[in-house]
RNA sequence: GCCCCCGUAGCUCAGCUGGAUAGAGCGACGGCCUUCUAAGCCGUGGGUCGCAGGUUCGAGUCCUGCCGGGGGCGCCA
């Protein structure tokens, strides 16, 4: 039974006092009504301070239902309420159309404070009602040249989606998918052949002066067939990836060649047509073999095998698809750059022949990111070679710089990023204010000695009952949204709810800082109250930030 | 022609799948360092949420149609 809401999923009600707030509120609305399963009620921050720390439209949800006005229902709500949270509740009142706020005690917040403290590591995480065996493919760049900057927005994005579920509480591999078969491959050993020669490369070829290079690099590269020297280029530039990608923080479980799907007898192609055929879901057709994928909403059917024998890439997808559903994973992730768009309905029909359920196949669109120097759009075209490659831009801007700014905007929004103003601006971009946070937490702490903030943050440890400062509660109210916040960006697949939240963390901290002093504040029990609420907030910014993969820095 | 994404402050963008008087950063203007990090803080100015209808107690959010920007539609990837 979800006694909860539609936030998103309910994170674990013991780290969680805002998820046990709702399921409170749910019951309370329950109760109300009598019998029925308790409303999907919201609990979220009001906009106003004076309208409450929390308000809820449960009032509002039962209305229809019980066919009375959601203001006299949320009387009795409310009252309800108060029963269930006593003291905690300090008041509560009845305003616009229905809205029930409430004003929770200093006790709900010191409360809620130690509950934050007990989560430890695992704050925030550990909401996924079920969690599943998820695989993020992601990047996946031929390799037939350097990554480009735009690749920095699918790795960064995957990543920190992996890691935001992994926190959630899935399982997760990260796979990176490369093409070492077909035509593209050829064309780029006949260009390393062409450059190795001193020719010029063939129509359609690879242009970019890494070519030359390869070109230099391979021993002999002048007698070797273009067979020979494609292999070899893709051994060297894969590994050149995957050392920008790990330079970048972005490390896979698996680098998946496709080659691996055509080889053995029978190879994962062959099964995978196979199975799709004793689905009754394939048909020769001009001596080419298809897949009827119009059958699952396709707009056309799509050919697996061509007349001369030779399967499509398309093929080495489908048994690709095949290949990790067999390993176990249930949920397959795969965002693609938006230009692949009308990819979406083959590769959702291709699991379904496969006999999957298309939901368990997912492929987030990510929006271009286009490079701007000053006004003008750089070009990133990788045959023409005139691209700015992505350990260019991490030179220039910066590791943590780089993935907070490609984190920043929704995954569907096109960026334009600014090489001029990145270089300039690079110490004000607002990772910095972030990190900031939680070195100047680091720096207040560290003049304490370690058994000074051991004793504030013991489980017993006294804080007092003084009446708490605004800025005080209001942090609280911060990391308090941490779990609902975590459980947002993995279920709506969207990291940049992560990069906004740290922000909004850290400038709580700051307006904290700013009004209330922490080291030799009196008495003592405030001074501890005040050093464990820091160290709440340094843990949470630096969780924060290890779920964008961007460092959290003792100084700066 | 068909399909996908977008249109919110001067600029770049959030807006928690329908809630109360729409927010942040940057830029502009004016202030603040003998006091736990000034990569910081405080204040001011800035909006017909592209346009027009519709759905309802309530729409930036959902539906329809336009307008504008970006991208995609092959036995290429």
């Amino acid at each position: 039974m979800n006694v909860t809401s539609s936030q998103a999923q309910t994170p674990n009600a013991e780290h969680s006092p805002l998820a046990l707030l709702r399921d409170l509120v749910g019951r309370s609305a329950a109760a109300t009504v009598g019998e029925g399963e308790p409303p999907a009620v919201r609990v979220e921050r009001p906009k106003r301070a004076d309208q409450g720390d929390y308000a809820t439209n449960a009032a509002m949800l039962l209305a229809p239902r019980a066919g009375r006005p959601p203001r006299e229902l949320a009387g009795t709500v409310a009252s309800e309420l108060a029963e269930l949270m006593g003291g905690d509740l300090e008041r509560h009142e009845i305003a616009g159309p229905g809205f029930i706020n409430l004003f929770l005690s200093d006790g709900w917040h010191r409360g809620g404070l130690r509950t934050v403290l007990a989560a430890g590591e695992r704050y925030g995480s550990g909401g996924a009602s079920s969690p599943r065996r998820v695989l993020v493919e992601f990047v996946s760049a031929n390799p037939t040249g350097p990554l480009v900057a735009a690749s920095g927005r699918h790795a960064a994005y995957g990543d920190s989606l992996s890691r935001i579920l992994e926190h959630h509480g899935h399982t997760v591999w990260r796979e990176y998918y490369f093409n070492d078969a077909g035509g593209q491959i050829r064309l780029l050993g006949e260009s390393v052949r062409a450059r190795a020669c001193g020719e010029e490369v063939p129509e359609g070829g690879y242009q970019g002066e890494y070519v030359r290079d390869l070109a230099e690099r391979i021993e002999g590269s002048a007698s070797l067939d273009a067979d020979e020297l494609a292999g070899r280029a893709i051994a060297l530039l894969l590994r050149e990836i995957e050392g920008t990608l790990e330079r970048y923080g972005v490390h896979y479980d698996a680098y998946f060649s496709e080659r691996t799907l055509h080889a053995g007898s029978p190879s994962y192609v062959e099964r995978a047509f196979e199975v799709v055929a004793a689905g009754g879901h394939t048909y020769e057709s001009d001596g080419a073999l298809w897949l009827r994928t119009t059958s699952f909403g396709d707009d056309k059917d799509r050919v697996l095998r061509r007349s001369d024998g030779r399967v499509t890439y398309f093929a080495a997808d489908l048994a690709y698809l095949l290949q990790k559903r067999e390993r176990g994973v249930e949920l397959q992730l795969l965002p693609v750059g938006s230009d692949h768009h009308g990819y979406v309905a083959r590769m959702k029909a291709a699991f379904a022949a496969l006999g999957g359920d298309p939901d368990d196949l997912e492929m987030p669109l990510i929006q271009f990111v286009h490079l701007v120097e000053g006004s003008e759009r750089a070009a990133m075209s990788k045959r023409r070679g005139d691209f700015v490659t992505l350990d260019e831009l991490l030179d220039e801007v910066g590791v943590d710089a780089t993935r907070f700014f490609m984190l920043q905007r929704s995954h569907d929004r096109t960026v334009d990023l600014d090489l001029e103003l990145a270089r300039r601006e690079s110490p004000e971009n607002p990772v910095y204010y972030v990190q900031y946070a939680h070195a100047r937490i680091v720096s207040m702490l560290g003049r304490l000695g370690p058994e000074r903030l051991a004793a504030a943050l013991a489980p017993g440890a006294d804080w007092g009952s003084d009446p708490l400062d605004a800025a005080e509660r209001e942090l609280i109210k911060a990391l308090l949204a941490f779990p609902d916040e975590v459980a947002e960006a993995a279920e709506r697949r969207a990291p940049h709810r992560i990069v906004a939240y740290s922000l909004a963390l850290a400038q709580q901290f700051t307006a904290f800082y700013r009004d209330c002093r922490v080291v030799g504040a009196t008495p003592a029990e405030v001074e501890s109250f005040r050093i464990a609420l820091s160290e709440a907030a340094r843990r949470t910014i630096a969780t924060a930030l290890r779920l964008l993969g961007v460092g959290a820095p003792d100084s700066m």
